[in-house]
DNA sequence: AGCACGCCGACT
DNA sequence: GTCGGCGTGCTC
């Protein structure tokens, strides 16, 4: 009898794949533990068993696995169902899914080594340079990798020397593969088990006279083990008994100790202050008993809380009581790295319940908190992490919370999945019957819709935290300011003066521009030409900082030019302005204090990030300038006004989210405003102050917005009325991308009719040398989800047969953001 | 996705 | 005339 098991590849295939394997391996592979399996030629990958069966395949051959990598299962039975839901909703592949959920660590790839063959006698005259380049590196070292040989012969494609050393039999190549996890191990000594007899140690104690050193540490050994009777790490002991390795290592070679090797755990919790549980106010009681209510009857519930109103004490709360079930927790936030004081102060709480999952852990952390959740430790009951957090292997999850529900991070974008992390966690919680608790000062339409239909339950806190007020905003009409000469820079003497009296008060100010560089575009005043990036269809922006060019798109930078390059003149200027400029400015204005820039320039670095915002904490900083980053769940206590500069260029982005983000955004910079007794005061400059949504944003206005914005959405067939699947085409010829998309379209609309709009250009048609065109197709409620995909699949799959259009990518979005 | 195979321009 | 470019097709 003969047996076979199905697998999951970690490539963009849309298909399983039949190994062989025998009657022993059989008995022991479970669904869902991975084997390395040789896939084509020669690559080998880990890839996960899905099925294990007695069927052969009937037009081909099954290969055999390679071996089996693990002893149990590591991804269980409801991740496997997550990502067959994961596939289907978002129209990628399985392959695709398990890329983006495994720790980097468990999938492991092969490696081609080069090795020289030893047998045969090489006469280097008939080799060429290239040839001769290898293999005099082969002279002194044992083994290359292919990276190593593109280094070496400078070139990057490599394989024809490589084959024609092969054929000369001077190298041979073999397929190394490695597990890129390893499990961090402590060393241990103990007495060499021979000397448990008294007489004999006794033997060895007196042989030891004439080495005292050796001696003194064999007796601090005793004592440590009779203090107490746990394993002896080295590095404890050659600490406390003040001696050294080496004395150690002579010990151990007269076999009178013993090392050994213990497996340790990476992750360890060092929560300092033991923060209390804090007594609830009267409103987050109130809303705490509504929630509760609420979850008897409703699996999500949404609590709209306005900024600094205490959300996170509520949502404790449910913590504490989901632990005291024995259930896991997952706790969602949009970006880790954004919200490092949330995450001190959950850890300071929850202590060694917490596991941290961060995406700038190591690989090898990665692997461990993945063990810790499958195997349910208790340091691993609740989980707080960005996005891919969905993906570990939880197997008693009772509550999920997400935090800040409306962030657009939880979309990913750009290698497929395309996932929400949002929408997969209400799947997620309902494979687990778990309960889901979204939170937002400012609710995503979506989300608040399901609350209107009764389908989300719902509570309000609508009082910050202490009793302060909720921030005072203001609109500046720039367009007025500039006429009347009242502008200074870009900044208007209304918000001059309101600066000067905050930093005369002592207190820190936010100013919000959602631009970095200098200034986007240089223009020549003679010929009106201006800079594009040769890649990207942008313009270049300037950085003042560096004196340099950049597409914002690909990373392409020159240097600032000194005069135009078209016409050679001298007489250059630039258009509209981003956070450099506006720190540039405010130097001059306020020489007397200290600005602070956070952008994507500034936080580059590892503690980058951190570090401003630990000065801004300080005080070091009295005025901080910044783009989208500063709207993030920051705690600043001492900042009592916010300035955004334009609001005019949120608002105008041609995207049917446009005015809903622009809201949030502004609404989310404004709540970082007076977070302490004092009431904050917001100043929003904008050409257009009559604009409805800055009206609602000033008076606070959610539900006039949502209303407003439903509407909208209702009239012109968008979310959360019809449901948007985005698909675009790429490639580098302008023309074949029309031809392509043009087909796409048409074919769609024999089965979609007028529900296909496009396919058209975006604002940046062409990026990194490739041109890019949008088709969406809009579904109606009440049209059957799984059909239109069908239908959609079937498109591309003829698509692809078309010799014309080769070359040419497809990318399938849902529900694009 | 990788990787091999196969067909055309730019160099010795 | 070869080398190396990329378009095409397959992977259990």
């Amino acid at each position: 009898m003969s047996y076979f098991i199905n697998v999951i590849l970690p490539i963009p295939l849309d298909k399983e794949f039949t190994y062989r394997i025998n009657k022993t391996e059989a008995s022991f592979i479970k669904t869902g533990m991975r084997v390395a399996v040789q896939f084509g030629k020669s690559k080998i990958y880990a890839a996960l068993v899905t099925s294990i069966h007695q069927n052969p395949p009937l037009v081909y051959e099954a290969k055999e696995i390679e071996h089996i990598l693990d002893e149990k299962s590591i991804v269980t039975k409801s991740q496997l169902q997550l990502w067959s839901w994961i596939a289907s909703y978002y129209m990628c592949t399985l392959g695709e899914v398990m890329r983006a959920a495994l720790p980097g660590a468990f999938l492991l790839e092969s490696e081609t080594i080069i090795q020289r063959n030893i047998d045969n006698v090489v006469d280097d005259v008939s080799l060429k340079d290239d040839e001769f380049l290898v293999y005099e590196a082969l002279q002194h070292q044992s083994l290359l990798r292919i990276q190593e040989i593109m280094n070496i012969v400078s070139k990057k494609n490599v394989l024809p020397v490589i084959k024609r050393l092969l054929e000369k039999e001077i190298i041979t190549v073999q397929e190394e593969i490695y597990e890129q996890y390893k499990p961090k191990v402590v060393r241990f000594v103990k007495l060499h088990p021979e000397f448990a007899i008294e007489e004999k140690l006794q033997t060895v104690l007196q042989d030891m006279k004439r080495a005292p050193k050796q001696r003194e540490l064999l007796m601090h050994l005793f004592t440590l083990q009779a203090q107490n009777s746990k394993p002896i790490k080295v590095s404890d002991l050659l600490k406390t008994a003040n001696s050294n390795a080496s004395i150690l290592k002579a010990l151990i070679q007269k076999d009178i100790l013993q090392e050994y090797y213990l497996q340790k755990d990476r992750i360890d919790n060092e929560g300092e202050a033991v923060e209390n549980s804090k007594e609830l106010n009267q409103y987050q009681l109130n809303s705490y008993h509504t929630l509760k209510e609420q979850f008897r009857e409703k699996d999500v519930c949404l609590l709209h809380g306005v900024t600094s109103s205490g959300k996170t004490e509520v949502y404790t709360k449910f913590i504490e009581e989901t632990l005291q079930e024995g259930k896991q927790i997952l706790y969602l936030l949009p970006e880790i790295a954004l919200t490092t004081q949330l995450i001190t102060r959950l850890q300071n709480y929850f202590k060694d319940k917490l596991t941290v999952f961060h995406s700038k852990y190591s690989v090898n952390e990665r692997v461990e908190a993945w063990y810790n959740v499958l195997n349910n430790k208790t340091k691993a009951q609740i989980i707080i992490g960005a996005r891919s957090a969905i993906f570990l292997p939880f197997s008693n999850l009772g509550l999920i919370i997400v935090d800040e529900e409306h962030e657009n991070t939880f979309k990913q974008y750009d290698p497929a999945p395309r996932y929400h992390a949002r929408d997969t966690a209400i799947v997620l919680a309902k494979m687990f019957e778990a309960k889901v608790l979204l939170g937002s000062a400012t609710p995503s339409l979506e989300t608040y819709y399901n609350v209107k239909q009764k389908k989300y339950g719902f509570a309000e806190l609508t009082r910050r935290f202490g009793g302060v007020l909720m921030p005072e905003i203001n609109l500046v009409d720039i367009k007025t300011k500039y006429r009347k000469k009242e502008m200074t820079g870009h900044f208007s003497d209304t918000l001059l003066l309101q600066m000067q009296n905050t930093l005369k008060e002592g207190e820190q100010i936010i100013l919000f521009q959602n631009r970095r560089g200098y200034s986007p575009v240089v223009e020549c005043n003679t010929c009106g030409h201006s800079p594009q990036c040769p890649n990207c269809d942008v313009s270049l922006t300037f950085h003042h900082y560096k004196n340099q060019l950049r597409c914002h798109y690909c990373g392409y930078h020159i240097a600032m030019m000194q005069k135009c390059m078209a016409c050679g003149s001298v007489d250059l200027n630039t258009k509209g302005f981003g956070t450099e400029q506006i720190e540039k400015e405010l130097q001059e204005l306020f020489p007397d204090h200290t600005i602070g820039r956070m952008d994507q320039d500034t936080t580059r670095g590892k503690h980058g990030y951190e570090k401003l915002i630990n000065r801004f904490e300080e005080g070091e900083i009295d005025i901080m300038v910044g783009t989208q980053m500063l709207s993030k769940g920051l705690d600043f206590r001492n900042v009592s006004l916010v300035g955004v500069l334009n609001a005019d260029n949120l608002l105008n982005f041609p995207d049917f989210r446009a005015h809903e983000r622009s809201f949030h955004l502004m609404q989310q910079v404004a709540g970082r405003a007076g977070r302490t007794n004092k009431r904050g005061k917001v100043l929003i400059q904008t050409y257009n102050p009559f604009h409805q949504i800055l009206q609602q944003v000033s008076v606070n206005d959610y539900l006039g917005m949502y209303k407003d914005q439903i509407e909208e959405r209702h009239q012109y067939k968008y979310p959360p009325f019809y449901k948007i699947i985005k698909i675009t085409g790429k490639h580098k010829d302008y023309n074949r991308v029309n031809e392509a998309t043009n087909w796409f379209a048409k074919s769609l609309r024999n089965v979609f009719h007028d529900h296909v709009l496009g396919p058209e250009f975006p604002l940046i048609s062409r990026i990194r040398n490739q041109y890019h065109k949008n088709i969406i197709v809009k579904i109606p409620r009440g049209q059957s989800l799984h059909k239109t995909k069908e239908a959609i699949r079937r498109i591309h799959t003829t698509f692809s047969t078309i010799k014309e259009f080769s070359g040419v990518r497809i990318i399938i979005n849902v529900d694009p953001f």
